[in-house]
DNA sequence: GTGAAAGCGCTAACAT
DNA sequence: ATGTTAGCGCTTTCAC
């Protein structure tokens, strides 16, 4: 007995598949296979009867078998260091309705910052030959983890965070502009000793949103005090430790602009440690605008990044690269809006 | 010129299989199958030879072949109605650990509280033919949309959620009784006009939440007021009309069990739009203990729910599951834990 | 310890 | 309009 004829007496009845409804019908596989994807070139009559007999047997197509023969899986892999950032869970669900629209289904992983499990997922992830992905790495990734992939032929498009010296197709923000826009708010509100809390250089974000800081310094001839520019990841705890350390300060600022939305969560939370508002008695401003951000009391001015356009922005250029490999590069840079709320204000000392 | 030429021809090299190494070593794929499997039945010195000279052609194991002899795909498919909830990022953050430890990868597909499309992503989920499948349902669902999946053999595991009338593996929280306990927090502190605000009958997870709020009612002789019982989605929005509404009473309540975090946090939002105070003018209490309800002001009193134990659950009994598909259903209840913070306090009258 | 051969379920040429 | 045939890349008997 055949584990074929276990399964099937076990279960009843035997796995349907093409053959066992051509047989039935007494049709080729070919013609019940061109009938089921309502080729053309088949008799109505002949699709009506395929089909009938097709759900009457509980058919159900096999991706696997299809994919072998086609060499399209209908699968996008999806390559995130972190879905509990809710910025990264707003990209993947954009991802995702588009995706889902296109007929495709995601293929998921994730690795936080460890570039050793980065390594391990991704190279899991190709062997399912997903026919893209999309891809936002962990920070300090190199160029040759990302060249494993395209040496596979996978075709790439890497969002919001991308590695340095890889030439692939990009989308994020523009984020050295975003904030320089943020810097410029803080210093019309009068602040002259502004922070930069979080984020780091193994980022190509956080490399330009720090670049968009010493850019404002800069732009209005403020000096660079690295006691307070702290980096830090991407979480409430170096808000909440970042912020404190900088209260500590024989000078403290009056005003820090967070590297993201849960960083400036975090140090609003610190700051209410301290007996302290933010707006009233200290500015954050964060980067992201999660659907939270508004909702917190004050409610956070930040830098709003389109994850929606962006997710859904991943996924389109992906389905075109796929379309046409030979394309040229693109990159796409969304334009960030900073949005005022209520975690700013002038700083104390100029009321 | 076959497709397969052209593509060697177009990069440069033919695309690599076990075929390939296998003539380049002159052996059989046999032998190249089992060497890179690690069979014990494999001479060292061959194992070396295929590993080495794979390496060096850049081979990459074929999974969508592998599936169609083995019949194993190693994915296993995550039917979520939305990971922008925290909650539910945090539930899919915990599968993907333990999942990876297995060696698996995920598929995922999403559906918002659409029957519509949940019907079509559950559909195309299936013909991936993933080894099992975490199922969270959006609400409304009834239980023949399960018996698709369970009629194509794969074994399914309910997380959070169970759809009523189907006799599935499940793990979740007791929800009746976390919400109970957090009715006697309320009571204790002197709250007597108590709301529930979100959750309806078309979830388990809601109809066991409302019934624990009766349950408290009831334990303690306190009248059922409909109007303090506020249907709605698990969405902030539902917390800040909820709030609004419940305040218009003539006689508003002093305090309010929520559904979720999130709709506590709409209803936080709501008491601030009214210059109210959670905590000092009127107590919320949340569920689920999201990483953002600790580090709101005030810090949100919430029933902790252990998604990360209840995620990593869910894959661990798949896993069991996919082993041996016959052992008994089980269901598992993880005992919730009530966190007192600083959003529930004695009522004003009462102080 | 290794090889030969069959076959998983599907699609695509080509033939009729 | 439908059938025949080959084969995608792998695993698994069964021989030797």
């Amino acid at each position: 007995m055949t584990d074929r004829e276990v399964a099937a007496t076990g279960a009843g009845q035997a796995r349907v598949t093409l053959q066992v409804i051509a047989d039935r019908l007494d049709v080729s596989t070919a013609t019940v296979s061109l009938a089921l994807r309502d080729s053309p070139v088949v008799a109505d009559a002949t699709k009506l009867r395929v089909r009938t007999l097709a759900r009457e047997l509980g058919y159900i197509y096999n991706r696997s078998a299809a994919s072998l023969r086609t060499a399209r899986t209908n699968m996008i892999a999806v390559g995130f260091h972190d879905i509990t950032n809710p910025y990264f869970a707003e990209l993947l669900s954009a991802i995702e309705d588009a995706v889902t629209d296109a007929g495709k289904t995601i293929l998921l992983g994730t690795y936080g910052e460890s570039l050793e499990r980065q390594d391990r997922v991704l190279g899991s992830l190709r062997e399912y030959r997903p026919d893209g992905m999309i891809l936002c790495a962990a920070g300090g990734t190199q160029a040759d983890i990302v060249e494993h992939i395209v040496a596979a032929r996978i075709p790439v498009v890497q969002l919001s965070r991308e590695v340095a010296g890889v030439d692939l197709d990009f989308i994020g923000a523009d984020d050295g502009h975003g904030t320089l826009r943020a810097f410029e708010h803080l210093h019309a509100l009068g602040h002259r000793r502004i922070a930069m809390l979080g984020g780091a250089d193994t980022t190509s974000t956080g490399r330009s949103r720090r670049a968009g800081y010493t850019a404002g310094l800069e732009r209005f001839g403020l000096p660079f005090d690295p006691a307070l520019m702290l980096e830090g990841l991407g979480h409430r705890e170096t808000g909440l430790r970042g912020i404190m350390s900088l209260l500590d300060l024989p000078d403290p600022p009056t005003a820090a602009l967070c590297f993201n939305d849960l960083i400036a969560f975090g140090a609003m939370l610190g700051l209410r440690h301290r007996g302290l508002e933010a707006g009233a008695d200290f500015s954050i401003v964060g980067c992201d605008d999660v659907q939270e951000a508004a909702l917190w009391y004050p409610a956070l001015t930040t830098i709003h990044n389109r994850q929606d356009e962006m997710g859904r922005g991943a996924a389109d250029m992906l389905i075109q690269r796929i379309g046409d490999p030979l394309a040229p590069v693109r990159r796409v840079l969304l334009e960030p809006r900073l949005v005022v709320r209520g975690s700013t204000a002038p700083p104390r000392s100029a009321v």
